[in-house]
DNA sequence: GCCGGGCTAATTTTT
DNA sequence: TTAGCCCGGC
């Protein structure tokens, strides 16, 4: 242990051996803040402190929950698999099955992910005769989400407005439905896990007197129910140790609270603040400028990162005349570093939004450079995973009207919509669920449903036998999914998305320690969790911490395995190991590093993105983002951005983003003539100077009208100061000029009053 | 049930 | 520009 500890600087020292109270780690960027965490839990159990049992530790991804696990078990010589490390919604769902009877779940209740939960939100609104328009499932999803992050159910929403008591209908009516299938959300996990704990005093004790050490990363990222669901947890007497960056708090926009922070140092009486500034990744222009602009931010709890690895490398600066060319110089750049011997897959390219990866591609495929795009779709979210996962639902939970809908005709058996919606009918009219409303409908539908359901039940009993792997096997197959790929003309790579299933399936029984030769259905004792009722039983005065029984604590390899799927949904894609170009928002940059950096678009209105201005705190989220992204990079950081960009199938001109200007000049290095501005010459949208100029709307020519200026123009303005001329309408003295001032916003300007000076 | 044309909207995203 | 969605036609 004693070597664990050597190896940290004083400030890490410090956290890992703080005494057993509340503490708050304000962690920089690249200071460490996982391995602080993984060696406070090593240390609390190597000092006898803490037993593995009694330690919780929560992330938010179930990639920051597997490093940790790694890290420990290299230190500690234990089996981390009993302990409780994991995010909040894999924490949640262990104890919800473990105590489904009290939580009022069905044992076998199942996960709705986002799109699931859509779904579900659509076919209520369906059944309900709701007016889309008016609500559009968006939105209720939103809401019900919302409302559930704040820790409310239905009837404790304030009601506004009559809209808003619609929604809050709406939210009810969706719970209800969610209960009947034996459903869940991933909000809900989290409420439902709150609410039991909230409500039932022994076990409440019994986790509290469990877990006398609560750690939490990225807690700049909790919600207000996640903070209430720790607090709750924590009772009067465990000490939580929360660590987090207020500076990279970035996910403001989908429910995260950085106020957990100031409210956990209040409310939590916290004595024990370390701030970890040195920073052991960046050189040291890159970390200057990162604390500069992050300056110019208000609310901040306050940090300056600093290291002792060197100046380093200026930070590059280059201003392109399009986006095109951006992505031209993007790639020659990439290809001299990767002639200097550099590796593809240490470079990355950041940009704000989805939508710029286009150009860059483009521009990659033209030259041949591999790359790999994050973001999109997931292993357990392709249709085909989608549809063979819908079966084992079934086989779970018939009542799973979700996945009934997604299968009951999927490979075709002939029930169209006419049949399915006349069992919806019979469905909402007897309170039941589509399953058993099968019965009721009669002639040629009515058998075919017969036949549906035979085959579910089939598969049900005779795989009761079956570990879980050849159960896959067996639905695959049996379930006409196998014929149906092998039919279709692309079906081969979901095919092998299909075996690739079964694959799964074995990897995840000999992660959770189930035998290989389990029957998929067979009860599973999960691993040291008191079970239903046994609590109850066992009363006062016996520890129940021992307690798990042959029964109650028992789910089945199925169920968690299918809880498995909604919730590590798998990686985004495949092709690994590759040595690409890594491309990706700056948002899934976060907790990342590389060791050159291009950020991309630096453009007013693109970043800081424009709809970020409305929003109270906005710009200062955006600002953190950009902190984030000036973070990832360790030796070399590109900044760029472009005169002209192609958004919404327009040519946008755009000035340099201000987060630009807010960074050290003496740290950057302009690669193109500083601040140049605009370019006599016009570029066309390919980035190539014109030859002659493109008629047709948009071309500098056709827009002058005499008013002496041109698209895309620089001008000054006295009040608004610099900016570029992206419209200009009517002629003469009507002639007015639409003008992005970036900072000052973009205005339309009468040209026949205005003063503007060309730049 | 499937295909294609027309319409619309267009940050960021993990669980 | 383009991707996703809905509706109408076969």
């Amino acid at each position: 242990m004693q070597r664990f500890l050597d190896s940290l600087n004083e400030p890490q020292r410090n956290a890992v051996t703080l005494p057993a109270q509340h503490a708050l780690i304000l962690a920089g960027a690249g200071s460490g803040k996982t391995r602080v965490l993984t060696t406070r839990i090593a240390w609390l159990i190597a000092t006898g402190q803490a037993s593995p049992q009694g330690v919780l530790a929560v992330t938010f991804t179930n990639k920051a929950a597997r490093e940790m696990n790694t890290r420990l078990a290299a230190m500690l010589p234990i089996s981390t698999r009993g302990m409780w490390i994991g995010t909040f919604h894999g924490l949640c769902n262990r104890m919800l099955r473990a105590h489904h009877r009290d939580a009022a779940l069905p044992q076998t209740f199942q996960i709705l992910d986002s799109a699931d939960q859509l779904g579900a939100i659509k076919r209520m609104c369906k059944r309900l005769g709701v007016d889309d328009e008016r609500y559009p499932p968006r939105n209720i999803q939103y809401f019900v989400n919302s409302a559930k992050e704040q820790g409310l159910r239905a009837p404790d929403v304030e009601v506004v407005d009559d809209i808003n008591r619609h929604y809050v209908e709406l939210y009810a009516e969706y719970d209800a439905q969610c209960q009947r299938e034996g459903v869940v959300d991933f909000a809900e996990l989290l409420l439902r896990s709150f609410e039991l704990l909230g409500r039932n005093q022994l076990l409440r004790e019994h986790y509290q007197a469990r877990f006398r050490h609560i750690l939490v990363d990225e807690f700049q990222d909790t919600n207000v129910l996640q903070y209430r669901w720790l607090k709750l947890l924590a009772g009067t007497d465990n000490a939580i140790f929360a660590v987090g960056d207020d500076d990279q708090s970035i996910y403001a926009f989908r429910g995260a609270n950085v106020g957990n922070m100031a409210a956990f140092e209040r409310e939590f009486q916290v004595r024990n603040l370390i701030k970890l500034e040195q920073n052991y990744r960046s050189h040291g222009h890159i970390l200057d400028c990162a604390n500069r602009l992050i300056r110019n931010n208000e609310s901040r709890l306050g940090k300056n990162l600093w290291t002792d690895a060197g100046e380093g490398e200026p930070v590059r600066v280059y201003e392109a005349m399009s986006d095109a060319l951006e992505a031209r110089w993007l790639v020659e750049e990439v290809r001299s570093l990767v002639a200097e011997g550099g590796m593809r897959s240490d470079i990355a390219v950041l940009y704000r939004s989805n939508a710029q990866s286009r150009v860059i591609e483009h521009a990659l495929v033209a030259q041949g450079i591999p790359y790999r795009v994050y973001g999109g779709l997931r292993f357990f979210e392709r249709a085909e995973i989608k549809h063979a996962l819908a079966y084992l639902r079934l086989i779970a939970n018939p009542h799973d009207d979700g996945a009934f809908l997604r299968v009951v005709n999927f490979p075709a058996r002939g029930i169209g919509a006419r049949s399915l919606e006349a069992l919806g009918d019979v469905a909402a009219s007897a309170g039941c669920s589509l399953r058993d409303a099968c019965a009721s409908l009669g002639g040629a539908a009515g058998s075919r449903l017969s036949t549906f359901i035979g085959l579910i039940d089939g598969l049900a009993t005779e795989t009761r036998e079956l570990p879980l792997p050849a159960l896959i096997e067996q639905v695959v197959q049996r379930s006409g999914l196998r014929q149906h790929y092998e039919n279709e003309r692309e079906g081969e790579e979901r095919l092998e998305n299909l075996r690739e299933l079964v694959n799964a399936a074995v990897a995840f029984l000999a992660e959770e320690g189930i035998g290989q030769d389990v029957p998929a259905n067979a009860g599973v004792a999960i691993a040291d969790v008191p079970a239903d009722g046994l609590l109850a039983a066992a009363g006062d005065g016996v520890d129940v911490l021992d307690a798990a029984g042959p029964d109650g604590a028992r789910s089945t390899p199925l169920a968690e395995f299918l809880g498995h799927a909604s919730l590590a949904a798998g990686e985004n894609q495949a092709g690994e190991g590759a040595d690409a170009l890594q491309l990706m928002t700056v948002h899934s940059a976060k907790g990342l590093e590389f060791r050159v950096v291009f950020m991309t678009g630096l453009e007013e209105g693109l970043f800081p993105h424009e709809n970020s201005s409305a929003e109270p705190g906005g710009l200062e989220e955006e600002r953190r983002l950009m902190y984030v992204a000036i973070t990832r990079a360790r030796e070399r950081l590109y900044l760029s951005y472009s005169q002209t960009r192609m958004l919404h199938g327009q040519t946008r001109y755009g000035l340099k983003s201000r987060f630009i200007d807010e960074l050290p000049p003496e740290s950057l290095k302009w690669l193109t003539p500083r601040g140049t501005g605009r370019m006599g010459t016009w570029h066309d949208a390919t980035g190539w100077p014109a030859r002659s100029v493109p008629a047709g709307s948009g071309s500098p020519a056709t827009r002058d009208r005499g008013t002496g200026l041109r698209i895309g123009q620089a001008v000054e303005h006295a009040r608004f100061g610099e900016g570029v001329v992206m419209e200009i309408e009517g002629r003469g003295d009507d002639a007015r000029a639409q003008i992005n001032f970036g900072p000052s916003g973009i205005k339309w300007l009468a040209l026949s009053v205005a003063k503007l000076t060309p730049l």
